[in-house]
DNA sequence: CTTCAAATGACAACCGATTGCCAAACTTTG
DNA sequence: CAAAGTTTGGCAATCGGTTGTCATTTGAAG
């Protein structure tokens, strides 16, 4: 059966192709399809009807080659499996996809080799990447920054943009509430050495407590991961605490079923909070009180700022940092404190 | 400062960089390091030194570009979000990194339309992809299959090879579970009308009640998502079951919740199975019982398969067709049935 | 009707590798 | 020591676009 298409490819059509059926040059085919105003009205729609007609999709490999831009962008993050981090991914993909980026993602594993290999393999193969909670020194990432733009997100080096999530002032919010409710000997369960989040949060929480006259003291550090809150809960109880703030939720859903284990009951026993309001965090048991922000809207922000970089047409001047508001949640894990004795 | 190395480039080197280190042509070097015995072992041995000496990395669009192929292989899931997936990408991750090749995740929204655009993409920049629970229909599959190496996750398609995860006999396994319980009006909470895998849980599912003689009614379609958990709930008690087999687990951990607004108590009201055995089954209240199954090692077969198909040197023919078992992980959701009246 | 500027389109070099082909160099054998 | 066979390594084409340069066409203005 006969068709109006001409005879069908084995391989996918190139500019030469439609260059061809137009009677024109490639050249005037790439012009015509990326800067449109440089080729007659005419001509171009001639051609974009050729494209069209053969499914003209162009090759993203020899573009990148011969133009320097690959129309990519790194995305790092240290553990894919972690749920944190479904929503930033959910989050950069879509405002990657809207402004026709593609998105490497890649799981450094916790790894600062892992991480540093990578970036240097994207050097080639992305525009610019946003690296999330990065294991890597200030020294490293700046060097890295160096070499390709470069977004952070919850790490805060001078001279690299960044998107910060407000969790040290959550923090103090967090005590305030668990001493509004009694408590005052306090534990904050610490997360990974290298991650600066976890420092930042430390230092915003024994300022506040000294403060506020509590005694909090630091456990730790601890995987954020919830096998490890078997360890974290054990340590706690040992300390003779009555609250825990836990460095994420993945530790503080873990300390909660070891908890159950031990027959420590919570809240009545021991408050727990968390960091981050994970898938999960609402229908654990009992349902964890924990530090919340808008994820995906930061993820959105990373890859702004990062597109602002590779772009610097629009007149706005680029920002550098965006912190993004948290606030706490309050759930069933935090309660009045035990009576003393 | 002097130092021993050649003055630092600004950009990244080349094979010509190295070449001319080494006094050889550009070609020599290329296959120095693609095809190690094609070149005397002294040479090679200096255009290695070189090489490391220039920190060289191989530009891997200009690599595709020639070459033909790229060395990534696309993964495409339906939704990144959804934690059953998570292990599924990181099976996959691990596989292609242990294999040299790269990952290219995708999120493809549950739509079929963005699923088969996508599929277009990768056909110049992947050498090969993995779907996972496809939206497309078996023809366009097909059809896309013929263009590009291809292996499924979920949806088995004749001529295209598939992992599947064996949830139809898991779901006769969780009915004798109900049925042990004494539980004789049955409900299957149905997932989306496009998914095969619902489909052929629900086959297995009433054939194996005709033959034991229990009525298990099917209500739906609903969208996996737990925010779909109320409305099956209500449909759910409006039916006048006494438990239920959910799609999945999102699906079921919803529902437990709306149950318990609504002051239902599960399992003495309602039984509740789920499926798949996702992060946050082991911890929602009360725990959930559950079909789970090798899900990363399922990841890793699926990126076996498609190695194999890449690279058809090894001597054993390839596998078309690989099936996860599934077992039933009895926790607290699933209790005797309430006593009739 | 001529003149000049602006708009347009063709040519060719280039991005960084791969790879077929061939010549030079080497080893082995008669 | 020469002939035949093997390595080895260089040249050049190629992948599919982009982009600088330049010649030509087009239109407007004088």
């Amino acid at each position: 059966m006969a068709t109006t298409q001409p005879a069908a490819m084995d391989r996918p059509p190139t500019i030469h192709d439609i260059a061809a059926l137009c009677g024109v040059a490639a050249s005037t085919v790439s012009r015509a399809l990326s800067s449109p105003d440089r080729v007659n009205i005419r001509t171009r729609q001639r051609i974009e009807a050729a494209a069209a007609q053969l499914h003209y999709i162009p090759n993203s490999q020899a573009k990148a080659l011969s133009s320097g831009r690959t129309g990519a962008v790194g995305v790092l993050v240290p553990d894919i499996t972690n749920p944190f981090y479904f929503d930033l991914i959910r989050g950069t993909q879509l405002q990657l996809k809207a402004a026709g980026y593609t998105q490497l993602l890649v799981d450094t594993e916790e790894s600062d080799e892992v991480e540093a290999s990578t970036m240097e393999q994207l050097r080639k193969s992305a525009d610019g990447i946003v690296v999330a909670a990065s294991r890597l020194t200030d020294e490293a990432l700046l060097a890295a920054a160096a070499k390709m733009p470069m977004v952070t997100m919850n790490r805060d080096v001078p001279g690299i943009p960044a998107v910060l999530i407000d969790t040290p002032s959550a923090t103090s919010q967090a005590l305030d509430h668990l001493i509004s409710l009694g408590h005052t000997r306090i534990a904050y369960i610490a997360g990974p050495a290298t991650s600066q989040s976890s420092t930042r949060r430390w230092t915003a929480l024994s300022e506040a407590a000294k403060e506020r006259g509590v005694e909090v003291r630091r456990l730790g550090p601890f995987a954020p991961k919830t096998q490890s809150g078997a360890a974290a809960a054990d340590a706690a109880v040992h300390s003779g605490v009555t609250a825990c703030i836990a460095f994420n939720d993945l530790i503080a859903i873990g300390m909660l079923q070891r908890l159950r284990e031990r027959g420590i009951r919570v809240p009545q026993d021991m408050s727990m909070v968390g960091c981050d309001d994970i898938f999960g965090a609402d229908f654990c048991n009992p349902p964890l009180t924990t530090m919340a922000s808008p994820i995906e809207q930061a993820g959105r922000v990373a890859v702004s700022m990062l597109l602002a970089q590779l772009n610097p047409l629009a007149g706005g001047g680029t920002r550098s940092r965006s912190v993004m508001p948290t606030h706490l949640t309050v759930r069933g894990s935090t309660g009045p404190a035990p009576a003393p004795g």
